[in-house]
DNA sequence: ATATTAATTATTGAT
DNA sequence: TAATTAATAT
């Protein structure tokens, strides 16, 4: 049912928009060469992509044979609406049951859990294996090490995080261990041997429990398609493979997608090698530029070089910024959008004038009738906010932060979903060894021999059961044996609530404010409620962790309107209409812990460009000259005397607007008006000491 | 098994 | 410095 007769939703694209739109599709045949669209930033790469999926779809492409692949679960889903809506121009209500059967986008992680799931059995996997998260891992990790006695050793061993770092590093970018260490973690090169032996117990380990870990999502995948018949099966399901933000991919997953479509044939890829910010994940800007020539004949390049976002103004100074860098880019964006305001370079006294300047400015525009949420505030690491925060509490002004710390990382919200994961997976160890220590005379022995026994076991919860109960567990070891037991029974969303009933008594005696965790046990249930199954719940919280926290308790209504606050990776893809940068200077940006090698520096250039090109309208750049660092390796927190980033040298400065704030008379006035009043009581008591 | 103390490090970004 | 981890005492 070809219907390319009525293409009038591809007119408001430019030519080379609908060059990446149009590629490969015609009248006989809609799976084309493959394609990489090389998107600027602010260049209507969404758009595009989604007008391609549309496009396909409307020319007969089957939904359920189209994957996409995406950041994040935030981005396919916005994709797929914006799918959706294109189709709906061309095929009316048709559109809706087409792009609901657009069911395979998510990210890599998601989708790649999705199909071992589907083909466990098929490599020797139990289907109902558990996901860990970087905290559960790194746990692991540190069981095993150890077991192994690599934690009394003469020189300290590498820490549970790092191991886990370079371990990941290894899998990603599927690198030997050497380089690895040689490269990224030198100070642990003397180590080489032990961490060989630890990574290879560690997978055993992960093995016998059944649980996988984010690293074994993909490499269980790549491993799977190295078949070449499951890589034909799994390949062939697809007609159209599509990879958004291509840049941020790492090695491994370019394996993948290479072993999926070795020809490239229905491949399609998109990125900007410019906004490359993800090296720390082992993402490499190599994948997008090596992409063109691994196939024969080399994949068709499509540039897209207009910017529809920002200013003229605002687009010359990041392109000025961008232009330094030392690899040579591919493009220099363009735009008509006129304007008169140049960037503002700003220079603050302190932080605390920093978070005071933003609140005024964030004020003035919402005066003039910008909406909070069309404002955002952009920083290189989550606790550079904080000063803001404290600020926009003050001054109640709602906001929403993004990064950072995360809701799941509670402590007490993780011993409910230990709780949930071991009912479902009785032989996670990390799960269980949680849950078990929350009872009351239950340490590391006792939880030890009992996970021991469920683990020799056929069936664990039978052992369980069966089990006498610890030594000093009283009472509740009987209650929390019940517990296992209905949960195991139990039907979705029952579990949770039955689970949290179970928890509360616990919540109660281990912590002073159980209040306050218990609304996000509430808040824990309402999300939970959103999900069809136990299995899915845990599986797609665990990959997509709800990502923004706000001064409220709760996630605040949508309705309701709001400030942003981001961090600079979080504020990927994103635009607003004004976008404030805190502490643009040396030390922050470059992060004093990024600028190490020239590739790291690079990459906070980088990271520079990201947040500048965020703006549409006014774009601050804010450069207070005293910071306050947190404990550097020498003596302890202190004040430091900070300079405009380097980014920015002299020769750009003429791209800037640069002003001070507060202006001089008004910064005596305010000085005066904040001094507190002279305390004379206190110097009459003084008087007699 | 747990509470307390001493010692040692890492410090960013996030699926 | 703050936070984690190991060692020791109770």
């Amino acid at each position: 049912m070809t219907d390319l007769a009525n293409t009038a939703y591809l007119d408001a694209l430019n030519a080379e928009q609908r060059r990446a739109v149009e590629h490969g599709v015609g009248k006989d045949c809609i799976v084309g060469a493959p394609l990489l669209v090389i998107a600027g930033a602010g260049s209507g790469k969404t758009n595009t992509l989604a007008h391609r999926v549309a496009h396909l779809i409307v020319a007969g492409a089957d939904p359920r044979r189209i994957l996409l692949m995406t950041f994040s679960r935030r981005a396919a889903g916005e994709m797929a609406g914006r799918v959706e809506r294109i189709a709906r121009r061309v095929l009316g209500d048709r559109a809706s049951v087409m792009t609901d059967a657009l069911n395979w986008a998510g990210t890599f992680h998601g989708i790649g859990a999705r199909l071992l799931r589907e083909f466990a059995e098929r490599i020797g996997l139990d289907p109902a294996f558990t996901i860990h998260d970087r905290a559960d891992s790194a746990d692991l990790i540190n069981l095993v090490r150890h077991d192994l006695g690599f934690s009394r050793t003469e020189s300290r061993f590498p820490t549970k995080g790092t191991c886990l770092a370079i371990y990941s590093r290894c899998v990603n970018a599927e690198m030997p261990i050497e380089a690895v260490l040689g490269q990224f973690f030198p100070w642990c090169s003397g180590w080489a041997r032990e961490l060989k032996q630890l990574f290879g117990a560690y997978v055993e380990a992960k093995q016998r429990q059944n649980v996988l870990d984010y690293d074994d999502l993909l490499l269980y995948w790549a491993q799977m398609v190295t078949d070449t018949a499951l890589a034909e099966e799994i390949g062939g399901r697809f007609d159209h493979v599509m990879v958004d933000e291509y840049q941020d991919t790492n090695r491994l997953q370019s394996s993948i997608l290479l072993a999926l479509k070795p020809a490239g044939r229905g491949l399609t890829v998109v990125g900007d090698d410019a906004q490359s910010i993800y090296s720390f994940r082992a993402a490499t800007v190599r994948n997008i530029l090596d992409f063109p020539a691994q196939f024969t004949p080399a994949a068709e390049i499509v540039t897209l070089d207009r910017n529809y976002r920002s200013t003229q103004p605002i687009l010359s100074a990041a392109n000025g910024v961008i232009s330094l860098a030392k690899e040579r880019f591919t493009k220099n964006l363009w735009t008509d959008r006129t304007s008169t305001r140049k960037p503002l370079l700003v220079t603050i006294r302190d932080e605390a004038d920093q978070a005071r300047y933003i609140v005024e400015q964030v004020l003035a525009n919402r005066e003039e009738g910008a909406l909070l949420k069309h404002q955002a505030v952009l920083f290189r690491t989550s606790s550079h906010s904080g000063p803001l925060e404290v600020e926009l509490t003050r001054r109640n002004i709602p906001f929403v932060k993004f990064g950072g710390l995360k809701f799941l990382d509670a402590a007490h919200v993780k011993d409910m979903l230990a709780l949930l994961r071991f009912a479902a997976n009785p032989r996670d160890r990390v799960a269980g060894f949680r849950v078990l220590h929350l009872l009351p005379g239950v340490g590391p022995a006792s939880a030890q021999r009992v996970l021991d026994r469920m683990t020799e076991a056929a069936d664990p919860i039978a052992a369980l059961v069966a089990l006498p109960a610890p030594p000093r567990a009283g009472a509740d070891w009987r209650l929390f044996v019940e517990a296992i037991e209905n949960l195991r029974y139990s039907e979705w969303p029952v579990d949770i609530e039955r689970a949290r009933l179970w928890y509360e008594p616990h919540l109660d005696r281990i912590h002073e404010d159980s209040e306050v965790r218990r609304a996000d046990l509430v808040q824990l249930e309402q999300i939970a409620a959103g999900y069809p199954s136990r299995e899915r719940f845990l599986t797609e919280l665990t990959l997509d962790p709800p990502d923004a926290t706000s001064d409220q308790a709760g996630v605040p209504l949508l309705d309701e309107d709001y400030l942003i606050l981001s961090t600079i990776h979080s504020a990927k893809g994103q635009e607003w209409k004004s976008v404030y940068v805190l502490n643009v200077v040396d030390g922050c940006m470059p992060s004093d812990l990024g600028a190490g090698t020239s590739a790291e520096l690079e990459e906070e250039r980088r990271l520079l460009y990201v947040a500048m090109t965020r703006a549409k309208d006014d774009l601050h750049l804010l450069v207070p000259q005293r910071f306050f660092v947190h404990g550097q390796a020498a003596k302890g927190d202190r004040h430091m005397y900070a300079s405009r980033t380097r980014f920015i040298p002299e020769r750009l400065l003429p791209m800037f607007e640069r002003t001070t704030w507060p202006r001089a008379a008004a910064a005596q006035a305010s000085a005066a008006n904040r001094a507190p009043p002279i305390d004379i009581g206190a110097r009459m008591r003084g008087m007699w000491r």
